[in-house]
DNA sequence: GCCGTTTTCGGCCCGACTGTTTTCAGTCG
């Protein structure tokens, strides 16, 4: 658990704010830049950005180099940077504070903190919503009385807002999106409607929604009918769970949506689509990553299509041709500037191909070096659903008196969900018996009792399965678990479930010393996160991934939509050493089976391809491991 | 301030929307 003056939201709004500043001081714009991006990199890390310091890794983060990565670090050490204050010295607090208000930027807070002297951090909002509420904004130069009504609203939202703006597990999101987009293709024109965003990427917890809308192709080539793109807006405007209406224009548009999330959209006919599904998907990394590859080839890349600005059209206006099919674009009402040649995709995969560029699966598309690997057509094959052959961790009914919750379904339940997924083998894991009241041989009698139940209740025309347990790891490293009971079991999962903060070089000894029981296979859910709950322990991963190399162990992802863990950075991180990883439900019910597709998902975000995760393997491979 | 298979110097993503002006600046994603 790390002070939350430390996460990755913290230090992330902490560069926003140097960035403003030395925007406030007119500093070289391309400094400001680079802040914004080191803050914006930090923000969709998927690990904390102090555990990455802690490793000394910190300037592999993309967009931190020396200069930011010192004052980070002396930040981390200190709990303040000489570097960074001086930045944002002489700048009031209360600008940043005004910046987070939806709609206030840096200038707009500077000016009105500057004139209405709004220095009182504590009341600036009940502040300046009472000058709004003389009407005295409206006065203020470059301000209006549309935007002191703005504002107004706004700071009335921020006041309650609170704790609300927290991010949703990717199911929930999922659901969200699922009726939105049922509901956009009841319109007529629309022909298509894709989610994409973070969604599309699979990204752990979603903040908001983005989905793209195609229309008829006729309705764009004919123009006559110029509100075409209007009557999309509206329908989108119209919808029946919208809260309330955040921006709305002529081709996008975005609303509040069931729990506070945002959902943008934006209407695109079909020529242009792929460049509609490309922009929309990329990561705000990956996509000024391609951007900036596109343009050392001299193309200016948009949502619209590539501008070739080596090639300058007639001024007849005719574009050439030459690779896909050209247009002149965009929409009457915003001609390009500088001229070029136009080319626009119907697909992602023509857009990419026309960079040169192997199309990236969605859910690498995070900047992380997968275009490099792109521009060499080297992208990993990643692993997919169809791949996995069977499910190691699952709770059933069965009461073995556990430490924590039972499942709520049998074996035969469960073997038969097994069986409809088409899983090849499959694994029990209950928790081990609880260690209060039971003595040790009442726990290997029950374990002994288990493993009959289990060897009765199956016949040759079930799969092939496993006898596990997932075994609690104690504060000491012992697992929860006599030695005597291992006989009765063909693989442990050891797992945290219990002290959860204790400092890295004692939580690392705990582990590996769990790890190096008999018979444990794989470390479950090796984080203990919960996402928006409770923050992963501290380990020392690089002891972690070169311990389990070497005994031929796995680490875990765990699929539960609560837990996503390990999560997928570090999944690379392992990957890159060499380390096996299963996928596992946790499942406590048969329904629950159906979460691997989660679990696939942080997979394919760790680049991990079939040959890196155990239940992939043929059972004779894999039997050989799991009992080795 | 960051970064590199055309660069260790000389570049740096792109467009939509909004409000206030009247051609654009600020904000956002």
């Amino acid at each position: 658990m790390i002070n939350e003056q430390f996460s990755n939201k913290s230090i992330s709004q902490l560069l926003h704010n140097i960035a403003a500043a030395q925007l406030l001081k007119g500093h070289n714009r391309f400094r400001i830049i680079a802040y914004e991006k080191a803050a914006d990199a930090i923000e969709s890390l998927s690990r904390e950005l102090y555990d990455v310091w802690k490793e000394g890794k910190i300037l592999r983060v993309s967009g931190i180099g020396a200069n930011i990565g010192n004052g980070l670090s002396e930040y981390f050490e200190k709990g303040e940077s000489q570097h960074f204050d001086s930045i944002t010295e002489g700048i009031p607090p209360t600008v940043f504070l005004l910046m987070t208000v939806p709609g206030i930027g840096p200038k707009k807070a500077f000016k009105l903190v500057m004139h209405f002297k709004l220095i009182n951090e504590k009341t600036v909002v009940e502040d300046l919503k009472k000058i709004a509420q003389e009407g005295r904004i409206a006065q203020l130069e470059g301000f209006g009385d549309k935007s002191e009504q703005d504002i107004l609203s706004s700071l009335t939202v921020f006041e309650r807002r609170d704790r609300q703006e927290e991010r949703m597990i990717l199911p929930s999101a999922l659901k969200i999106a699922d009726e939105i987009t049922t509901y956009m293709k009841q319109h007529p024109l629309v022909t298509r409607v894709d989610v994409l965003g973070s969604l599309r990427r699979k990204v752990s917890t979603i903040g908001d929604i983005d989905i793209a809308v195609c229309v008829d192709e006729k309705s764009y080539s004919k123009r006559v009918c110029p509100d075409y793109y209007k009557q999309i807006v509206d329908h989108f405007l119209a919808y029946p769970g919208k809260r309330s209406v955040e921006a709305a224009g002529d081709q996008k548009a975005s609303i509040l949506a069931a729990g506070n999330m945002r959902i943008d959209m934006r209407v695109q006919p079909e020529s242009t689509y792929g460049s509609m599904l490309q922009y929309f998907t990329g990561s705000k990394s990956h996509n000024i990553q391609l951007r900036e590859y596109a343009l050392s080839k001299k193309l200016s890349l948009s949502e619209h299509g590539i501008k070739d600005m080596k090639i300058h059209p007639p001024s007849s206006g005719h574009p050439l041709h030459e690779g896909g099919p050209t247009i002149d674009l965009p929409l009457e009402g915003s001609t390009p500037k500088g001229g070029g040649v136009s080319h626009t995709f119907k697909t992602e995969e023509d857009l990419y191909a026309f960079l040169g560029l192997q199309t990236p699966a969605p859910e690498i598309r995070e900047g992380n070096g997968e275009i490099e690997l792109a521009k060499h057509h080297k992208l990993p094959t990643l692993v997919d659903l169809p791949d996995i052959r069977g499910d190691f961790h699952m709770h059933s009914e069965y009461d073995l008196k556990p430490s924590h919750d039972r499942g709520a379904n049998t074996y035969q339940d469960m073997m038969k969900k097994g069986q409809e997924l088409g899983y090849k083998y499959i694994g029990f894991s209950e928790h081990n018996p609880k260690q209060k009241g039971l003595s040790d041989e009442d726990i290997i009698a029950i374990m002994k009792k288990r493993k009959e139940h289990i060897d009765n209740i199956f016949t040759p025309h079930d799969l092939p399965y496993f006898i596990g347990l997932e075994v609690d790891i104690l504060p000491s490293g012992e697992i929860a678990l006599p030695t005597e009971a291992i006989e009765y079991v063909d693989y442990l999962i050891v797992s945290l479930h219990s002290s959860f903060r204790m400092n890295r070089v004692e939580m690392t000894k705990r582990v590996l010393k769990a790890l190096s029981q008999p018979k444990v296979k794989i470390f479950g859910h090796p984080t203990g996160r919960l996402l928006g709950k409770r923050d992963g322990v501290e380990l020392d991963w690089d002891k972690v991934f070169s311990y389990v190399l070497e005994h031929n162990q796995a680490l875990e992802i765990n699929s539960g939509p609560p837990r996503l863990d390990l999560p997928d950075l570090l999944v690379k991180e392992g990957k890159e050493q060499g380390v096996k990883f299963i996928i596992n439900t946790d499942a406590h019910a048969v329904e629950q089976m159906d979460w691997m597709t989660h679990g696939v998902s942080v997979a394919r975000r760790g680049w991990l391809e079939a040959k890196d995760v155990v239940n992939t393997w043929e059972l004779p491979k894999f039997k050989k491991w799991i009992l080795g």
